[in-house]
DNA sequence: CACGAGATACGATTAAGTTCGTAATATAAT
DNA sequence: ATTATATTACGAACTTAATCGTATCTCGTG
């Protein structure tokens, strides 16, 4: 079973710099480190390590025309947040969506939060026929 | 940081085999690798070996009383399903559950999934009052 | 043109996860 | 009791992930 390039599950460290890259757009190894460094002490080779494996793998695209690479991330937030969701539905709820969703929202959600998304079920099921 | 027995993240071979105790209730390593054969092949002490490592873990508790030792997920499906769910949460959502619910929701959803979440919700909102 | 700052490339180390072969042990059968 | 069988225990091999030190390269500035 072969995997292309828009099945690969980024690592956890993968996944924190993937963060940042959505947040900052494009960017440098030295800015990604710059904000890496905000929440965690990481060494810049670090970084810059794990950039080129992320580049290896296709989860990030690299600008080298100029001297400092620019990084950005190869898929997008959403794309990744449902890749994400899939592979845990499938390994711990059993295939089923709507369990995973149910256990969710079991754990915490506000009035506010119940509401937009009784709003957001509205505009599902109206799209649904 | 330390962590108690309760926040250890399986990783993806355990929660294979916790899927399996959960389903079979508590198991010798025989039955669980007859199970775990049907979809998969792997060697028997291989199930084993992860076993007692999820043993050590505190994953799993273990009854010896018998010659052939007994497995026992050590916590319920429901709480796994919550800690693998604040683990992504915060990982891949910035902490917003309701991201992640409506993440979950745009993926894939039927009618009657939607009427179950919608049922939950109301049940939500009326023991938050 | 030489030098130094800042960048990338490379390789080593450590830890964790996965797999399985072999040894040791305990139980059941002859 | 001896043998066969089923089980656990141990440890080696291989892989991936994460981290960082050092070497190398590039380019602007004196």
């Amino acid at each position: 079973m072969a995997r292309d390039n828009s099945d690969i599950k980024p690592t956890e460290a993968e996944l924190t710099l993937l963060n940042i890259l959505w947040k900052l757009g494009p960017a440098t190894v030295r800015q990604v480190h710059e904000t890496v460094s905000e929440t965690q002490k990481t060494g810049y080779t670090t970084v810059l390590k794990i950039l080129q494996i992320m580049h290896e793998k296709a989860l990030v695209i690299r600008d080298e025309s100029n001297r400092a690479h620019v990084y950005a991330a190869a898929n997008s937030e959403t794309f990744t947040q449902s890749s994400l969701l899939k592979d845990l539905v499938s390994k711990a709820f059993g295939g089923s969506t709507s369990k995973l969703v149910m256990r969710a929202l079991n754990n915490s959600t506000s009035k506010e939060e119940i509401a937009d998304i009784r709003q957001l079920l509205n505009e599902l099921e109206e799209q649904d026929q």
